[in-house]
DNA sequence: CTGAAAGCGCTTACAG
DNA sequence: CTGAAAGCGCTTACAG
C-alpha cells in the first residue's frame, strides 16, 4: 500500500502478458530448465517487452536468499584493503552477488555495529578482516546462521575459514634476510597502536627472527604507531635516530610507514640503503615506485578478495571450503636494503 | 516456508511477550512517540529479553524504504575515491543507512550493470561520480523514482544534483600560477584515455589558461594516459623529454601521475623544481609527503562523501537539496614549483 | 511440467 | 492510542 510506484511492472504483469501463472513465470526466470521451451520463450519475451526487473527484496524475503554479501574492512585508506575490496566486488558481481561495505576504522565496536546492520539486512555471507573481534560478534553471526570468511590472515583460532597470508612467517623471513646481510642493529616501526592482529603478527615474526639470532631488541628500538601513514613513518624514524644513531636496519610492518621512514632518512642526510636499510610490507604502488624502490613483502590483496568471494558464494550454494588457505607472500628485494656497511 | 532459521525471533514474538498486537509492537519501534509510555516500555523490554533484531528486508518490502544507498565509483585504487567512499559510509551509518558499493573500472557498461543491480535491490538513493553515463542509466533511475546525486563535479548538465569541485576552474587557476612564475614551455599529462569527465575538465582548464596567455600547446606536448598511476606518470615524462627537452613545467591531472613524473625527472638528472616545475591534482598523501612535496590542488573528498550522504538522506526523507554544491579546491603550493630558470 | 495458494516478516491505512 | 487485516512482490511446497 501507499507505494510511490504506480506503474512499476511486476512478475504478475509478466505472467499475465505471457498467459501463464505467476508460479510459472517465476520458474521460467529462476529455473528455466524446468519449464518447457515455448512457455519459457513467452515469458522471456514478456519480460523484454515490459522491461521487467525483479524486486530482489521480495525475492529475498520469500526465498531466504538475498544475494548480498557484506564486508567490513578497517579502512579503505590502506591500498591493501581498497584493492581487496575492489577484487571482491568484481568477483561477487560476476557471480550475481552485490556487496554491502563498511569500514570500521580499526574500532571493534564500530565493526560490531556494522556487522549487526548487515545481518539485519539479511546478507548471505560476511567477509571480515583478521581474527580478533568484539566478543558478541561471532555468537551473533552464528545465531543468524550466516557463513563468514576472514581475510588477510591464513588461519583463525576461532573456527572461521581464513584466506590470506602468514604474516608472522613472512616478516620472519624478511628479518632473516636482513640478518644475512650482516645487520645487527635493528629498529622496528609497527602500526600496532590500534587493535591490529596482522601487524602484531608481523611484529612477532620480526622479534622472533631476531631472538633466533640472539638479538633482543630494547623497547626503545620498537616504535608503535597508530596507522599506516607516511607521516607516522617519518616521525618514528626521526625519533629513533635522535637518540640512537647506531641503527643500520629498520623493519616496518607496512609500506606507508617504510616510505615515510625512507624519505625522512634521506632528509636527515642518510643514504638508503648505504647507511640504512629499510623494509616495508604490503607491496603497494609507492613501494615499487618510490626512491629508492622499497624491499618489501608482497600481499596478494586482489587474490584474497577474489578467493573470499568464491568461497562465500560456494558455501552459500551448499559447497565446502577449506578452513585455511595460505597464499604466498614472497619477499620482494629492491633497492632499499643492502649489506651492512661496517658490521659491528 | 523452508527457512533455515527455526528459532529466529520475530516481531510477532515480541508482541506476544509484551502482550500487545503486532501493529503496536511495530509502532513502538518505529514511531515511539505515538504509543503510550507503559506499553512502549513493555515492548522495549521484550525486545531486549528476546534479543529481537528486525528483518530489514521485510521492513523494506512493506514500507517501500530500504535504508540502503548505493554508490558506484570508478575505482577504489584512487585514494580520492577510497576516502570519499569511507566518509560516505561513515555518515550514512550515522544516519541509519547502509552502503551498497560497486566499482566500474571507468567502464560505463559495468557502471550501468551495477546501477541496475542496485535498483533491483531497492536502494533508496544512488551516488554516482561525474556527469557522463551510459544512455540508459538516467531514464532507468528516473523510472524507478530513486533520487541520485553525483559527486566530484559541481554541476550536472543532466539535471542531477551535484556536489564537488569545479575542475576546470581549479586547473585554470593552477596554470595561471605557473604562468606567473614565468613558465612558457608547458607539457600536460592527463589521464583522459579512459572516459573521465573530471580529468577532461581539468585538461580543458589547463588548455584554456594557456590559450588566454597566448600559448597553444602542440599535440605532442599533451600525453594521455589511462589511469592515475605513478608508473604511467613516469613513462609519460620520459617520453616527453626524449623528444622535447625545452619543457619547464609539467601540468598533471592527478597526483599519482605527477609523483611519477617528478620521480622520473629526478632519475633523469633533472632537479625539481629548479629545472622543472611539476604540479599535480587531488592532494593525496603522497603529494604532501613526496620528495619534493608536490604543489597540487586539494580535493575535499571526505567532505564530498559526507555531503552526498546528507543530501541523499535528506531527500529520501522528503527534503530539498541544492542542484549545485561547489566546494573550494584551493591550490596548495609546495616545493615542486618555482620560477622558471631562464624565461624564453 | 503447470497452477492455486500459502507464506516470507514486516508496515500501515482503516476502524474503533 | 490500539488492533485486525490487508498488502508489499516474490518463491515454493503441494496437487494435479
Amino acid at each position: 500500500m501507499s507505494h510511490r510506484d504506480g506503474g512499476r511492472v511486476k512478475l504478475v504483469d509478466v505472467a499475465r502478458a505471457a498467459n501463464v501463472s505467476l508460479a510459472t513465470a517465476s520458474r521460467a526466470l529462476n529455473q528455466p530448465e524446468i519449464v518447457r521451451e515455448p512457455i519459457r520463450r513467452r515469458v522471456e519475451e514478456a519480460v523484454r517487452l515490459l522491461g521487467y526487473s525483479p524486486d530482489r527484496m521480495a525475492r529475498a524475503l520469500s526465498s531466504g536468499r538475498s544475494h548480498i554479501v557484506g564486508a567490513v574492512v578497517p579502512t579503505l585508506g590502506n591500498a591493501i584493503f581498497a584493492d581487496g575490496v575492489e577484487a571482491l566486488q568484481d568477483r561477487l558481481a560476476a557471480r550475481g552477488y552485490t556487496l554491502l561495505l563498511a569500514n570500521s576504522q580499526y574500532d571493534p565496536r564500530k565493526e560490531e555495529q556494522e556487522i549487526r546492520a548487515f545481518l539485519e539486512h539479511g546478507v548471505d555471507g560476511l567477509v571480515l578482516v583478521g581474527d580478533s573481534f568484539a566478543p558478541e560478534v561471532l555468537p551473533l553471526v552464528r545465531q543468524h546462521g550466516v557463513p563468514l570468511v576472514t581475510t588477510y590472515v591464513c588461519t583463525s583460532g576461532q573456527g572461521i575459514p581464513a584466506v590470506g597470508i602468514d604474516n608472522r612467517q613472512a616478516t620472519r623471513k624478511m628479518t632473516r634476510y636482513l640478518l644475512e646481510l650482516g645487520h645487527r642493529e635493528f629498529a622496528i616501526i609497527a602500526n600496532t597502536a590500534l587493535p591490529n592482529d596482522r601487524s602484531k603478527a608481523r611484529l612477532d615474526g620480526m622479534v622472533l627472527a631476531l631472538a633466533e639470532a640472539g638479538i633482543r631488541l630494547p623497547s626503545d628500538r620498537i616504535v608503535e604507531v597508530a596507522l599506516p601513514s607516511i607521516a607516522y613513518g617519518r616521525r618514528a624514524l626521526s625519533g629513533l635516530f635522535a637518540t640512537d644513531p647506531a641503527i643500520t636496519a629498520v623493519l616496518c610492518t607496512n609500506d606507508a610507514v617504510a616510505v615515510g621512514a625512507s624519505s625522512e632518512a634521506r632528509r636527515m642526510g642518510l643514504n638508503v640503503p648505504r647507511d640504512l636499510s629499510i623494509v616495508g610490507f604490503d607491496n603497494i604502488e609507492i613501494a615499487a615506485e618510490g626512491d629508492p624502490p622499497l624491499t618489501t613483502v608482497n600481499v596478494p590483496a586482489d587474490e584474497i578478495g577474489r578467493i573470499a568471494a568464491d568461497y562465500l558464494v560456494s558455501v552459500v550454494e551448499g559447497g565446502q571450503i577449506p578452513m585455511s588457505t595460505r597464499l604466498d607472500a614472497p619477499l620482494i628485494v629492491r633497492d632499499s636494503t643492502d649489506r651492512v656497511r661496517s658490521p659491528t
